[in-house]
DNA sequence: AGGAAGATCCGCT
DNA sequence: GCGGATCTTCCTG
């Protein structure tokens, strides 16, 4: 298993959400280990996208992973009950993100099932942002991990072709004025793991 | 010091 | 489709 390297996350959010489609989280925990195929990012841009969480160079305690080096873990809390899993992208200094919403199950259903304590398909225990995180048992303690080391890495995989992949506006953003509309999430069509609907438009050459 | 809102999920209607 | 759960974070006064 080829773990990617700090310079594959050194490019601005939006390639790299793309770019992240089809590689492989890893956490290697007390319970098992723990792994599934990413096939739902979103992009966040920085300080000019109304959207992120360091819109206008915001720089506070919760976001300071932000403003880090790429490839590092920015975990936040939201809703009063669920974590959500980022990838740090970009130069230090410049705070964009990938949030992570949905991957395909690989390795350890069984923990990942006793985690979510819910009936239901193996295809869905890791779809969603809040749903990934209780899964794979991430919480604030990941947070600025660095994902090029263990427990918790992200691995390679072959490129998705660009015909596999479809790209829609975010979730859950609706206040973001102008942003809000802006084509940054990104799917694998075909994935039955995928959040929502999974139509709209192709992601060009 | 206080309050409002949030990159959500689930169960019920 | 709607609303309740639940609490951190940040902004205001």
């Amino acid at each position: 298993m080829n773990v990617l390297a700090r310079e594959f996350y050194r490019r601005d959010a939006v390639r790299l959400a793309r770019a992240l489609l089809g590689k492989i989280v890893v956490h290697e925990t007390r319970e098992g280990v723990v792994a599934g195929r990413i096939v739902e990012t979103e992009a966040y841009r920085g300080p000019a996208d109304r959207a992120a969480h360091s819109y206008g160079g915001r720089r506070t305690a919760r976001n300071e992973v932000m403003y880090g080096p790429p490839g590092h873990a920015y975990v936040y809390f939201i809703y009063g009950m669920h974590w959500c899993l980022n990838v740090v992208a970009a130069e230090t200094d410049v705070p964009e993100a990938v949030l992570l919403r949905a991957l395909e199950p690989i390795e350890g259903i069984d923990v990942m099932r006793a985690r979510r304590g819910v009936a239901t398909r193996d295809e869905h225990l890791l779809r969603g942002p809040g749903n990934l995180c209780r899964a794979l048992g991430v919480t604030r303690e990941q947070n600025g991990h660095d994902f090029a080391a263990s427990p918790l890495f992200i691995a390679d995989a072959s490129p998705i072709p660009a015909s596999q992949i479809a790209r829609t506006p975010r979730i859950g953003v609706d206040y973001a004025g102008a942003d809000a509309a802006r084509p940054w999430r990104f799917i694998i069509g075909a994935s039955p793991s995928v959040s929502g609907k999974n139509l709209v438009r192709r992601v060009g050459k």
